[in-house]
DNA sequence: TAAATTTGACCTTG
DNA sequence: CAAGGTCAAATTTA
């Protein structure tokens, strides 16, 4: 993977995250142990397999096995991880109002970068909610999300988030913009890796692409089975600010770059 | 008491 | 003008 990115990297390690994520659902809800029992809707199996089959692909085309998506010649470093020119940015000439309200401009037609998920992944980062707005044509409504490094880090990622169906309760996560701040906290999962015997999902050798005096980051990691064991809460309400597991990993790799500018 | 959430006002865009 | 996105005061929570 010499050939690859930190950004390419990044994603791939995102795809293949929640690609297990999906499959392990997958697989619990055909042997019958999802805990919707009988009232397991054929569509999310199939809402799950997409995934599975979307993140793998998206993955493999980041390691170059599969050009399939890359096919329109976007990197998906362009993706909104990284991109920040499509955020807000203030607007002394609108509005003329003095206490600052709406000085910015909406980002119009960047590029996001979404996913669909039966539950809420964590992405290593904490988020503040600061709107949520009923969505014309949906029924639930769409909550806004900024970084909570925002003030202090400078940190411009955002994030929506919208329950995109009830039954089976489905959400669809965009986000904007790319973290600028660090990640001061290990998870602790990473922190002390599990017995070998867990390293039996996904093994990342970061050599390649880390020295070892890099920070925030493990040489190796991988996702032991207390990924397994922890269910991943549920977004109930538009309240969800405690997220844990998949991504963890992925807000760590994004941590590692430390601050931009 | 600090941090997070709620919510109505205000703004931009189409 | 409607819809969506953001701000910030008020309120809630830890």
């Amino acid at each position: 993977m010499e050939g690859l990115d930190h950004c390419d990297w990044k994603l791939a390690l995102q795809e293949l995250f929640q690609g297990r994520d999906a499959a392990d659902k997958l697989h619990g809800s055909l042997f019958g142990v999802h805990e919707d029992g009988d009232r397991f809707l054929a569509a999310t199996w199939e809402d799950l397999a997409r995934m599975v089959a979307g993140s793998f692909s998206k993955a493999l085309s980041l390691l170059g096995y599969d050009d399939s998506t890359k096919s329109d010649g976007n990197s998906l470093c362009s993706l909104p991880w990284t991109d920040t020119a499509c955020l807000p940015v203030p607007n002394p000439l609108a509005g003329g109002k003095v206490d600052g309200r709406g000085r910015y401009k909406r980002r119009k037609s960047c590029h996001s970068w979404s996913e669909t998920t039966p539950a809420h992944l964590d992405d290593g980062h904490t988020w503040r909610k600061y709107g949520q707005k009923p969505i014309r044509g949906s029924n639930f409504p769409r909550s806004y999300y900024r970084c909570t490094h925002k003030s202090d880090q400078s940190c411009e990622a955002v994030k929506q988030v919208q329950q995109i169906s009830e039954e089976p309760a489905l959400y669809r996560t965009t986000y904007y913009g790319h973290h600028t701040c660090k990640i001061t906290s290990v998870p602790q999962q990473f922190a002390i890796p599990d017995e070998e015997t867990e390293f039996n999902l996904i093994y990342f050798d970061s050599t390649a692409h880390r020295n070892t005096t890099d920070e925030g980051f493990f040489p190796s990691a991988s996702f032991p089975k207390y990924y397994k064991d922890k269910p991943v809460s549920l977004m109930g309400g538009g309240e969800v600010q405690t997220w844990s597991t998949t991504s963890s990993m992925l807000g760590f790799v994004e941590g590692k770059e430390g601050k931009v500018g």
